[in-house]
Parts: C-alpha cells; structure tokens; sequence
DNA sequence: GGGAAATTAAAACACCTGTTTGAATCGGTC
DNA sequence: GACCGATTCAAACAGGTGTTTTAATTTCCC
C-alpha cells in the first residue's frame, strides 16, 4: 500500500530471510537456488527476478547481517578501557550466538571468512575492519600502551578467535562442552569468561612490561624442543 | 616393483594429495572431482577406480589429515602441567599451520568442523575427542583442580578458539595482522603468545581460587547492562 | 471495469555434476 | 610372443544446477 511495490518487498524480505538460514547452515556454494525458493515458498524464478542472480542474493544476505551488526560499535559503552572491552565482548558474543536474532546473522559472516567468495572483501572486511581496529585500540588502553603492533595484534587476535570458535566450529563445541550448553545463561556465562579469560591475561601482560625484570625469567620466552 | 600393483599404489596417493588441497581450499561440497583429477594429472574416471566414490574419497583424505595428527599427543611431554600445556599448543598451531606439512591438513579438518558432512562424526571427534579430553585435564592440573567442569570446558575452548582462529579465519588475520605475517618465525610467536596468553589468565583464575575474597569485589561477576 | 505495469508461475534451456561404460593400454608370467 | 588381470582412457549417461523464457496472474491507476 505505501510503496508502488508491495509484494514485492514482502517477497524480497522472505527470499532473503531463507536464504540468510540456508547460506548459513551450508555455505555459497552448497546452497541451491530450488532450497531457497523452496524454504521461501515462492516460486524458483522469483530469485532471479527480485535479485538479479545467485551472487547478488548472496551480497544482500551479507548487507543485511552487516547491518544488523552495526550496534556492536563500542563508542556508546561507558566506563574504563577495560569495562568496555568487557562490553563489545559482551555484544560481539551475543551478535554471534543469541538465538533471539536470526540465526544466520553470525554464522553466515564466520562462514564467508573460513570459505572466502569475490563478496569477502567488498562486504565483510568492510564490517570487520573498523571492529577490528577499535578492539586493538580499546586493548591498548588496557595495557597502558605497553604492548607493541605486533602484541596488540596477538592479543586483538586472541580475544577475536575465542568469541568465534563457538558459532565456527559449533559440532565440536556441542560434542565436548556437553553440559556448558545446559546452562540457562549460555550465552552470558561464555561472554563472561572470554572477557575475565581476556582481562586476566592483558592485566598480566601489563604487570609485566611495567616491572621491567620479569618475575621468572626465560618462561615467557621458552621454547619447546619438539619435533 | 614392489607391491603387486605398482601404479595403483602411485595415482592413489597422487589423487589423495591433490584432493586435500582442493577439499582443503573449498570444501567437500564446493570441490569438483574434474579439479582433483586434473590437479592429480590423471584421468577423470580414477577417483571413481581408485576409490569407490567422492565421499570415499573425501573420508580417505580426512583419514590422512587424522593419522598425521598423532604426533599431537601430549603424553611425551616432559615438565610440569604447564610446560606441557604450551608444548600441546606449540604442537597444535604448527600442525595447522606448518607449511612444511601439506597445507590442507589442519585446514581440511577445520572446514570440516565448520560446515559438517555426515564424515564428521566418525572421523574428526575420534581424533578431537581424545585430544580435547587430555588439553582439559592438563588445565585441570594447571589450576589444581580449582575449576568445575564447566569452568574446564570454557578455558579449554578458549585455548583451541585462538589456535583453530589463524586457520579458520584466515583472509582476516591476513588482512588485519599484516605486520604479524611478516614476521620470521611467525609461527613460534603466535605458538608463544597463546601459550603466555593462556597460562597468565589460568594463573590469574588459580590465584583468585586460592584466596576466597576476591580483590575485587563484583568484577568477575559484573554484567553489564547493554542493549 | 479497462488497461498497463509489476509480479508470479510453469516450462524449458544450457551447463556442470558425479558416475558408468566399454574399449585401449599396460604389466608381468608362462 | 601370447595371454590375462590391472589400470588408464575417452565418451557418454542421468540427474541437478543457475538462469531464461513465455504466458498467466495480480496490482494499481484512470
């Protein structure tokens, strides 16, 4: 009624919503256009003709979970450097697991990293950049400034990689974590540890390069003998 | 020469090898048996020979990735629960990462992890399983026993999030950490700082076990009031 | 209600997929 | 050299893929 189209938006909403589940749970590639239309209830041709074709789809999916991540920004979070590194780990978490959300938002964003198509680098990196580069520098706040690129690097990576694990290697976190999925705060006990997981290490880094003779020399810096 | 069937023994290990790094690169479901037996040098109808089918093939290919991570096991380790726990994760990242090794070994089971196919059931948690159930228990001896089950469980996510995080996500940390790509020996720094990473926030975790009062009262347990 | 545009529907298209076929070639043995 | 099983090869197969086409239907404006 408002619009001169309005099908068309409602079908074009439930395209991309079946898309958005089954992109997902099984990738670009091993996604076919019959499952979408199929889940949609539309018929086959209406991909090709709301969206121009099969890749066009795909990018408004990733449009679409990129917008809808856009409230993971930290600017509005109050508080220390700490608290608010608490706080997008927090948020981050919640965008990758909270069922409340589509399902799809993360998952189909972790899946696009570990199995790249041309859409990578036009859409992700364009979400995940500006993310990245206020998480290093919220960590180097933490530190006090006493941790060079490369360690802010190493430690932006670590906190990343523990948030993602969960929605990226799902099946193994299911099989093993068998009672932690039991617990009705899930999400927010798994929020909590990565941030007191994070703080503790940063806080020990800190402590670190702030007494310049470490407590115990050569254990930071031992390597193994192995193979 | 030496087995009856010289030349079966050869393109069979040439279509394996070739097949782990299609699978590796693209997935079970985006990889075409024309791109392995094209890379393998070797006619189309020699994977269908050889082995029965792709599935045949694709399981043969995890079972290679599997036998070549059973020098993983930690039970050689020498030291103490925390020598052993870097050396288990110094192990860990250069099996996925060494490109000394094939490449598509560690990354082949990610994927697999990541976007499942009924072969990861029978192969991938027989190899995960045992070496989740021993990174658990070499943490339980590193806080002396002071964590439950499920505090267990989310240290020793966070400890496979951060190594599984460099394969899994790679075009990411390429594009983030572009300095830390450059850096000789990359790998034994990423080994290194997850280890200190790690250890630290275990270390912080048995400290606050030992001593009933918090330093600081309702930190661990803040949550914060977001969205 | 008539008519033009937008949308849906069914069918077909060309192409690629995994797999099979049947003949050609190779390897060693008598 | 002739034989025979094992292996390779080119060709073809049935089925599924994304996409296009063409007609039917709906929607909105006069």
């Amino acid at each position: 009624m408002q619009a001169p189209n309005p099908k068309r938006e409602e079908t074009s909403a439930r395209i991309i919503a079946a898309a958005g589940a089954v992109f997902a749970e099984r990738g670009f590639r091993g996604t076919t256009i019959r499952q979408i239309t199929t889940r949609a209830g539309v018929n086959l041709a209406a991909v090709n003709y709301h969206f121009r074709d099969k890749a066009e789809l795909y990018v408004r999916v990733l449009r679409e979970a990129k917008r809808c991540a856009t409230d993971i920004i930290i600017d509005d979070i109050p508080g220390d450097a700490e608290a608010r590194l608490r706080g997008f780990i927090d948020r981050f978490v919640r965008y990758l697991l909270d069922p409340e959300r589509p399902a799809w938002h993360g998952r189909v964003i972790a899946l696009e990293m570990s199995n790249p198509t041309p859409a990578l680098g036009v859409i992700i990196l364009e979400l995940t950049s500006p993310l990245y580069r206020d998480v290093r520098a919220l960590i180097g706040k933490v530190v006090e400034d006493s941790a060079s690129p490369r360690e802010l690097d190493l430690f932006a990576l670590s906190i990343f990689g523990q948030c993602v694990f969960y929605v990226n290697s799902r099946p193994l976190v299911e099989q093993m974590a068998t009672d932690l999925n039991k617990t009705p705060d899930r999400i927010g006990r798994i929020s909590t540890h990565i941030g007191d997981f994070s703080i503790a290490a940063l806080h020990d880094f800190r402590r670190q390069a702030n007494q310049p003779r470490p407590r115990a020399a050569g254990v930071r810096t031992k390597r193994l003998a192995l193979r």
